[in-house]
DNA sequence: AACAATTACTTGGCTAGCCACATAATCGGT
DNA sequence: ACCGATTATGTGGCTAGCCAAGTAATTGTT
């Protein structure tokens, strides 16, 4: 968050309050995360892969990329530098080659608290100003938003 | 949006969950943007400085880093790519030559209805399963939430 | 069994965005 | 007038993220 000024949105901004909100919220939120993360030198996107690897170990990568919905060209980078920074390892499964499985190390397993707190920490920092009520309808607006931009152009769910 | 399709959220999402669907939704929202975007051969990010410059052209680049508050570092690549592209100039300013002063070409003119009709497409895409109401409460919110995580680590306003 | 299609992943190339450092010009105090 | 801050911008170096093209292994088809 480089300057953390409050600054005007643009006249045409004015065409899309809700969309424009997003955006800002989005930026703030990154970067608090960001610096966060940095603190435990991790990079964002970074403790996505980690937590999803909390969960099952040993993964595939085709399995990680369809739950954190990236590029698999993002994906594929991201963990080769997460590799190099020793927090996981990836070799090829031996029924299928092609294949790379995924595994924590220590040095990855060990954020996994930190990274556990620092959730529960951005969360108290942006629900401060709500109720619970607000925050239980905040979040489901959200995820109804983002159903509606994800399926635009496809079939209606069902009628 | 690579894939497109419903994703697990991880555990550790559990202690933040307006969190973790305010980065989804982002997401989301980006993603449409910048596919929105493309076809008017546009990057992510450089509909806001153009936006900037529609409502007042000729700014330092100083003005509009401080409007769209990002580092200064990117908005310095981004206008020189900008430039490169032709749609817009910059040239020092005379009393002051460390200022460099933006100035729109025709080509950097010409999106700006386009950029306006896509705001407002994008906007009625989020909006499509909320009333104006719930549209109304969902974006006074994300500034509050994103004052909040802005102002975070800061003194209180006043006492 | 041979060969095309599919799948899993990698690589190259690009932009956005950050931090840290560098440079140039202006401002301020003595 | 000098010389140390301050200001405005640029550069280098890194990661995230996308698309497009490439490689290797497996599956499917004939």
């Amino acid at each position: 968050m480089p300057g953390s000024t409050s600054f005007r949105p643009p006249n045409a901004a004015g065409e899309g309050p809700l969309s424009y909100a997003v955006f800002q919220l989005a930026r703030a939120h990154r970067g608090r995360a960001a610096a966060m993360l940095r603190a435990m030198n991790l990079h964002p996107g970074q403790e996505l892969l980690l937590m999803q690897l909390y969960d099952r170990d040993g993964q595939t990568q085709a399995e990680l990329l369809e739950r954190v919905d990236l590029d698999h060209s993002t994906v594929s980078k991201s963990l080769r530098r997460m590799q190099d920074a020793g927090l996981l390892t990836r070799e090829p499964a031996r029924h299928d080659r092609r294949v790379m499985v995924v595994r924590l190390t220590a040095a990855g397993r060990a954020p996994q608290q930190s990274i556990t707190d620092m959730w529960r920490t951005l969360e108290q920092i942006s629900v401060r100003d709500l109720t619970p009520e607000q925050v239980e309808m905040f979040t489901a607006w959200a995820r109804l938003i983002e159903t509606s931009v994800r399926d635009h152009g496809r079939r209606a769910p069902a009628g």
